[in-house]
DNA sequence: AGTATACACTTCCCTAGGGAAGTTGTCAAG
DNA sequence: CTTGACAACTTCCCTAGGGAAGTGTATACT
């Protein structure tokens, strides 16, 4: 029985009904701060549905979904028939996306791309094999280098189905292509792609494309896209300098996820 | 208008009620599959809720969790008053774990942690400014080298507050502490920590303790973690050579998430 | 003592709606 | 022709439960 409390800064006790926000991500945010402040330490087992409802009077269902979001962002693990408990820190949680890359694709009036190539040459034996086609078939080569205030960023070389009936070509080549594939909206052809990211060496081509001193560590950047047929459209790399990447990610609850509203 | 067909090789068209799958992740798997097989396409507009409720005979709170889990993966989109979206694939969505670098971690017969430093130094001014704390104020120093089967994978430098009236010493020191960090279940001080991770070149040192030629390209993975007071408790870096470690990842509907569960 | 059963507890999935809020198209009034 | 009201959609959030399934404990029985 706490005391009806002075609303301090921020410092949410009780579900606002008259909020714009959802009740339940007011409850997810309740949870993750109490996680936060150590209310809650890994190992400990949180309230169950039944009492997080009386307590905060809401029903079962968004109870549920406030538990199943925490549970999502990894934060808490629910064992059926036991109950829901703080997670610690796992580092092999942690994720990564490539919203620094999809920076560096941003096009403005800085942002220039060159296509050094664009041809149709025979497969060798490793191309054949991630596009799925004969050895020595036809494919189209590409390669470009996207740079930034007369500053090259990146270099890409791509191999595509050589398939004259289809237009893949011309969308592929496009400049915009690459771009939207970062921003989305592009309606394509593509239904499904693995990425593998890896660290590299520049070779000495690279270096001087790139404009890097050898030696000089890059990311590369791996793609293989299929169509929906489930056969590869294209397969190519990403060479991208260290200097201009790196990936962030954070594990656990910081302490600004925990004020603001952190919804999905 | 399609004829009922034969009911193919997990081909589901209806809901089961008996099976052991609950309902809203078969419907999220029938519309995946749908969706990977081009019935409907990027920019296309899904059925709507209550039409998928009469569709298929499932009240209106289950089909909302299949769509919040589909949106949750990316591949749809919703928008309020308009409708749901199949969404074109997006790289910028990828996400990449730490998973692979869990297995690096894995203990067993082969592998072995050599610790080759542990001492109080003072701290420099980058590293008290990480550790937020007084330059030249006493920090732990550490330097570890992680092999397998007699092969360097890793060299680990890392710097930890030097509080004397806690523990974290030793069970920073202590070999499990880090498997402890990727496998989970470790029940620490830890609360909230960021990562960091670039490409760079080893140094001669570190080439001569991982045993790898001049020049090599490694992954660099920095790591800066938190108490429960918001206060920087450790923070150091781990030297991965190249040809240990890559990151994949996945965009679009992979044709056998589309025939598994895939549920989470 | 050891075993089986019942019970209290948990998470988990689901029903069958209602109402708020946003979008779009229609249609009448100006 | 333009504008504004309105209806018909949509997604979104929520209620107030019920039942299934798993877990752990206390109790009764062999």
């Amino acid at each position: 029985m706490v005391k009806e409390p002075q609303p301090l800064f921020n410092d949410q006790l009780e579900i606002d009904r008259d909020s714009y926000e959802p009740a339940y991500i007011q409850l997810a945010n309740i949870l993750r701060r109490q996680i936060a402040e150590g209310v809650f330490r890994p190992g400990d087992q949180l309230p169950s549905e039944s009492q997080l409802c009386h307590r905060y009077g809401i029903s079962p269902m968004t109870v549920r979904r406030t538990i199943n979001l925490l549970a999502d962002e990894g934060l808490i693990s629910t064992a059926q028939g036991r109950g829901t408990f703080v997670k610690g820190i796992e580092l092999s949680e942690a994720t990564f996306g490539l919203r620094e890359l999809k920076d560096l694709f941003k096009p403005d009036q800085q942002a220039h791309v060159k296509l050094l190539d664009a041809r149709v040459v025979s497969a060798d034996e490793r191309t054949a094999r991630k596009l799925e086609i004969a050895c020595g078939a036809p494919v189209i080569y590409i390669r470009r280098l996207f740079s930034r205030a007369e500053q090259p960023v990146f270099y890409h070389r791509a191999y595509l189905i050589y398939d004259p009936t289809r237009p893949i070509v011309e969308a592929e080549l496009d400049v915009t292509s690459l771009q939207g594939l970062f921003a989305g909206g592009n309606h394509s052809l593509l239904k499904f792609g693995t990425l593998n990211i890896e660290s590299t060496l520049l070779t000495n081509e690279e270096a001087e494309l790139l404009k890097r001193p050898y030696p000089c560590a890059a990311f590369y950047l791996e793609h293989l896209f299929y169509d929906y047929d489930d056969h590869p459209l294209s397969w190519g790399w990403f060479i991208i300098p260290a200097d201009c990447l790196h990936f962030t990610a954070q594990v656990g609850v910081s302490p600004r996820q925990a004020i603001h509203s952190g919804g999905k």
